[in-house]
DNA sequence: TTAAACTTTCAAAACTTTTTGAAAATAAAA
DNA sequence: TTTTATTTTCAAAAAGTTTTGAAAGTTTAA
């Protein structure tokens, strides 16, 4: 296998692995296509080794952007937009999590303190509910609050912790 | 608020997230309504309340099944099957954690494997899909480990150390 | 056996998401 | 100015996913 075929396989298999993340194909795969490169790429660069479209590259860099995931650069005398990537994975995730923990775990919290507030029966259904509901707001909170301390904490702090834990 | 509209409520937003966590919306609905019911339902009973058609029901009840996160009964003297769900809501986590890894982990870090014995030119190019692949196999490897770690251990334990590690 | 109760399958329909490409908008150069 | 380069937008098309419902399959009871 030489960089070029190792170079396609990464991008596709991280195609794959963002659709699973809730980072879409295209969008993965230019974040790749952009983390691979030493230097920041063009729009037509990246619609161009990715055979897509303008409008889809356009709109997946911004997403990118919006995302923290990749920046743009003006380079001088030049009237063209670069990009490149965030490449560190460590702020990777950590801009990933934010992101899913404003569109995941916030909503989901919202909606346990309404319910926990709500006028329940005394039944087993309602019983049921109240365990229930209460139990995950538990384990949610738990996992809402490393979250923030991660994206707090210092990478290597971090990681050392982690690898603490796991050995 | 009361139980039907709480109910309903949680439903609605378990399908949400579910949907964002690779776990299809009628799957998660019936995982939410399952949790929340003290007795085990039927077939006719999921359809009903989530109005959802009988194909629908049952192959997400059996791809919830395949996930470990429902469980099928048979009462004695009845024909139909009964559902109830994985209420813990830490071996639900621990369930889907071990699905994704599988899904997830396992391929990406067999593309990492493979690229990483490749003839990588020792160009700009090529030294930098080789730094880049390399941290993120790093970090991946870490991940991995901490899910393999949580899957055994015991679920006191391992909260109390993320307790621990977030204050 | 046969009939009834129940579960499974899967092609087609409905719905959702992504992608395209050309037109409109913007910015820089002539 | 006007022209040219570049980016953005967005409606329509394509692709992907989920849902339906009816027919086929299976199991149990009579």
């Amino acid at each position: 296998m030489n960089l070029e075929e190792a170079k396609y396989k990464f991008i596709q298999e991280w195609g794959v692995l963002g659709s699973t993340w809730g980072i879409n194909r295209a969008m993965a795969q230019i974040h790749a296509f952009l983390m691979l490169s030493p230097e920041s790429k063009t729009t037509d660069e990246v619609m161009e080794a990715l055979k897509i479209s303008r409008g889809n590259a356009n709109m997946n860099m911004r997403a990118l952007i919006d995302w923290g995931l990749v920046y743009k650069e003006y380079k001088p005398g030049e009237r063209k937009e670069y990009f490149y990537a965030e490449k560190d994975l460590w702020n990777v995730m950590k801009q990933i999590a934010k992101e899913r923990r404003k569109r995941e775990i916030v909503p989901i919290r919202e909606v346990l303190k309404e319910v926990s507030i709500a006028e329940i029966e005394n039944t087993a259904e309602g019983k049921e509910f109240k365990k229930v509901t209460k139990d995950i707001d538990a384990i949610i909170s738990k996992f809402d609050g490393l979250i923030e301390m991660a994206s707090k904490s210092d990478k290597n702090w971090f990681l050392k912790a982690l690898t603490k834990l796991i050995k």
